[in-house]
DNA sequence: TTCATATAGATGCAATTGCATCGATAGGGG
DNA sequence: CCCCTATCGATGCAATTGCATCTATATGAA
């Protein structure tokens, strides 16, 4: 029960870090919605399902992958094939479980969302950093995540 | 409409910074909760009105320094008025506006979310990253901000 | 003064999120 | 085979958020 207080770098550091992220994702975020596309958390899960290939993904992978909650993923799911952007399959040999699958539709809109995604990526990060300072950054970055967790 | 596609480098810092920040502050969270405490937005405007003072703040100038929606704002608010954590004063001389004055209890409150908070930070970051690491990481960050943002 | 416009803050309604829980199948001991 | 427990995914309900709009006061031009 020791109740450490962080020292003052540490606390300037978290609060850009908060920040900025926030800032950064709400412009994204604004700029999809002017070019009427759906939000970053769709990107997400297209981005997964379109590198997992045919094979697709099950719902529980994706859940580590793109940082939501069970229920969210399922109801973000339900929103996605209700767009004919995936297909759930049954799986044979687990009744309880399907398998998901990007659609070429699917990978049409994430083609579209990442043209915005991506110019949204460059302007607010490549633009402002050099090539050095970004592998610094994320650099750092990467000591701050869960040991466990890949990019 | 010319969509510069991002470097290689910012795509994988991009990255890093939002999954890092969204584990974080929802580590963070799950802390609160689990203190029995509410949720980071509070902190943020006790802390902002703890440190007007007195004077107190308007609404609209907490919008700026707390990054939340109007809206959002103005029900943050109704809640921690609710909760005896902060006042409401009429103000003189614009009979639109209000005054938002932190209580006493609103301070004991701000006290006892950053015991949680800070020690939450402390773990999360200072833990991790040395004092030099943290100052360039927050300058990085810093160059990520808009021109304008304050910390 | 009077009207047009701008700003402060609140709110109705729809969509989303969080929480708890459910139904269904798996898997493993006895 | 029969339970008991764990896991997969869905969902009812309450709280929160986003969006649009509203009311009220302020400000400024004519």
């Amino acid at each position: 029960m020791t109740r450490k207080s962080p020292p003052a770098e540490a606390v300037k550091a978290w609060g850009r870090l908060i920040r900025v992220s926030r800032q950064l994702v709400e412009k994204t975020e604004y700029a999809l919605k002017a070019g009427g596309l759906p939000p970053l958390a769709w990107y997400d899960v297209l981005h997964e399902l379109a590198e997992a290939g045919e094979g697709g993904l099950r719902p529980f992978e994706l859940i580590d992958r793109v940082l939501l909650a069970q229920y969210n993923v399922s109801r973000l799911l339900a929103r996605l094939e209700a767009d004919g952007l995936l297909e759930k399959l049954p799986v044979s040999d687990d009744g309880r479980g399907q398998t998901v699958r990007i659609t070429p539709s699917g990978r049409e809109m994430r083609r579209r969302i990442w043209a915005v995604y991506g110019a949204s990526i460059a302007e607010l990060m490549g633009d402002k950093l050099s090539a050095k300072e970004l592998e610094t950054l994320a650099a750092l970055l990467g000591r701050l995540r869960e040991p466990l967790a890949g990019d």
